[in-house]
DNA sequence: TAGTCTACTGAAAACGTTTTCTATGACAGG
DNA sequence: CCTGTCATAGAAAACGTTTTCAGTAGACTA
């Protein structure tokens, strides 16, 4: 009883219907290739004994395990946590298990864990954003599967990619900020070179506001992602030469909602005095006072185009490289 | 160069060493177990043809795949996916991967899941709470493998728990409002039968509170675990039958820090009119106005030590199970 | 009617390890 | 000097599939 899942055996099902272990695996995993009477037999058969292949041996044998790996930053982030368990759940569906692995940033790290997640033979690769250190580069052309990059498609994809543009979202915040007027803005980031595409949308932002007439933007670098590193950040811009900037855009809810509460502690108005935009759209991103204004990216859509793409593209290995944008919404609310 | 990875097997390693498949497999996995000599001649060929051994192989034909299973309920708690990856980074360091599953509090997609994690013949599985249908008893039973429960430690683990005690948490809530002078609480919870752990800490309070002399509790099921969820109840429990209570803990920082923001726009002061208590210690808890009171179960240890713990046993099946606290502590801020 | 195809099927060879079983030589005890 | 023990190592049998290769029977073509 508590062991029939591991019971039964190929062997079994051959024996009970009185076929080979060729025709059962035949049978199962491409019913059209064997006579309608040997299919039903061996269905049948393989209901009677509760008999499910087991993945190890048949990864053994086949080309690809029915694994995907997944490799992100970090799980603190609660967008790849959740896209990943969208992806996760889409990818079950079609009997693939998922292999997560968490890098925090580090090219070295990152590469070590693709490298012990390759000997696992995985049927798909997914890794996050675009930049890659050229071990990792190496590691996937030689990666005998699809590779898809998620959470940005600004620039040249290994194969596929589904994400969103970084920098219009950094051109989106700059547009919300200087449409409601605000000509001194500030873009806070974690420091350098941590979350490439966190730069990539300071990038945008700037360049966006340098090319706007009687507009200044300036890049300030919070000491990490934290909401105590936005609060921190805005008790720096108060005191900051020339003034306190009319408009600060963050890289981050977090930071952004961090920002908003110190501002309310020191009874800096916001929007009036300090417009505030956010990037992410947390779950209480819309429930702050004021509440915030923000980018929201279709984060629940990247896991859920991710699996549908990646069992299309197992299903049919000729199809193409796709490279999916599932845009990127302004969410004004009071902040800005 | 690129896929150099997948190139050398153990035959390569065995042919450079001149020695037999036998050797290295020992020299590699139990060094002990050979001549110093023959120990060095292998480990240096393995070195030089960068051979890292195929898991997939080696877990048809050894009692276990480097593999941990992890069932969760679900990723969109933040607690969930942190002790997550610190025990996916803790297991990585003994070349384990981790293979989650998530279920969503659904006794049908849990056992579903382990299921299909058990033909991947892991090493240990991880499961969440003490809570399981019979199905899923009956499958860890069978599992050949360690069996670890995380985050609940009230009741009978099937082998090993690690976490803390919910009804300590309900206890400690109660106590905080009843401390600061509170005698009409509230205790907001999602609705009924969703998460055993929230169950488990409503009914501790409501106990606690009880026993207390002029002190009444009453349950409130929000519509969920979010933020709006928790703006609606403020808004029905000012209209109670009886008038507003003076005290509320919530179930989650979520349903807290949304009732926090409510309050704040109905203009009634936190703590003075209403108290607040909250749990898990969101990392906006401390910078909300007011800042959140709440409960902080040591999440990040339960990662560790379920990584401390699935390694130690590993090494020596013969050890006995553990039962670990990692405890919880009050965070007294401003709204309680 | 012979010959060529097609649709199925089974035997057997992978896949790359771990582990059991057996063999060898060295060494200690009697 | 014989026997039993021990440490070490190799041969070979698993582990449970997939897949290639070859073969058979029947259908179709000329």
């Amino acid at each position: 009883m508590s062991d029939t899942f591991a019971a039964a055996r190929m062997a079994d099902v051959a024996k009970l219907a009185g076929v080979s272990l060729a025709s059962v695996s035949r049978a199962l995993r491409a019913p059209d290739s064997v006579s309608p009477g040997t299919r039903d037999r061996v269905q049948r058969a393989a209901a009677r004994l509760g008999y499910t292949p087991s993945p190890i041996a048949g990864s053994l044998s086949a080309t690809c395990a029915p694994l995907v790996g997944v490799v992100m930053p970090s799980m603190a982030n609660a967008f790849f946590a959740r896209s990943f368990q969208v992806l996760s759940e889409g990818l079950e569906r079609a009997g693939l298990r998922t292999m997560p692995g968490f890098h925090e940033y580090d090219d070295t790290r990152e590469a070590r864990i693709l490298e012990a997640m390759l000997h696992w033979k995985p049927a798909a690769m997914v890794v996050t954003g675009l930049n890659h250190s050229r071990r990792v580069l190496a590691l996937l052309a030689g990666a005998n599967c699809p590779v898809f990059e998620m959470w940005d498609i600004d620039g040249h994809p290994v194969d596929s990619a589904v994400g969103f543009s970084n920098a219009e979202a950094g051109r989106l915040a700059a547009q919300t900020l200087l449409r409601r007027g605000c000509r001194d803005l500030v873009y806070v980031t974690p420091p350098n070179a941590v979350d490439p595409r966190a730069a990539a949308r300071a990038g945008a932002f700037l360049q966006t506001v340098s090319v706007t007439d009687d507009a200044r933007a300036r890049h300030l670098r919070a000491v990490d992602r934290t909401a105590g590193a936005g609060a921190d950040a805005i008790r720096r811009l108060i005191d900051l030469d020339g003034g306190p900037p009319d408009g600060i855009a963050f890289s981050g809810d977090a930071l952004a909602m961090g920002a908003l509460f110190e501002a309310q502690r020191l009874e800096l108005s916001v929007p009036e005095r300090i417009a505030i935009v956010g990037y992410g759209d947390l779950e209480f991103a819309g429930y702050t006072v004021p509440a915030l204004t923000t980018l929201r990216p279709a984060h629940d859509r990247i896991g859920q185009e991710l699996a549908a793409h990646i069992i299309a593209r197992l299903a049919d290995p000729g199809r193409s490289a796709v490279r999916v944008d599932v845009g990127i919404d302004v969410v004004v609310r009071e902040s800005a």
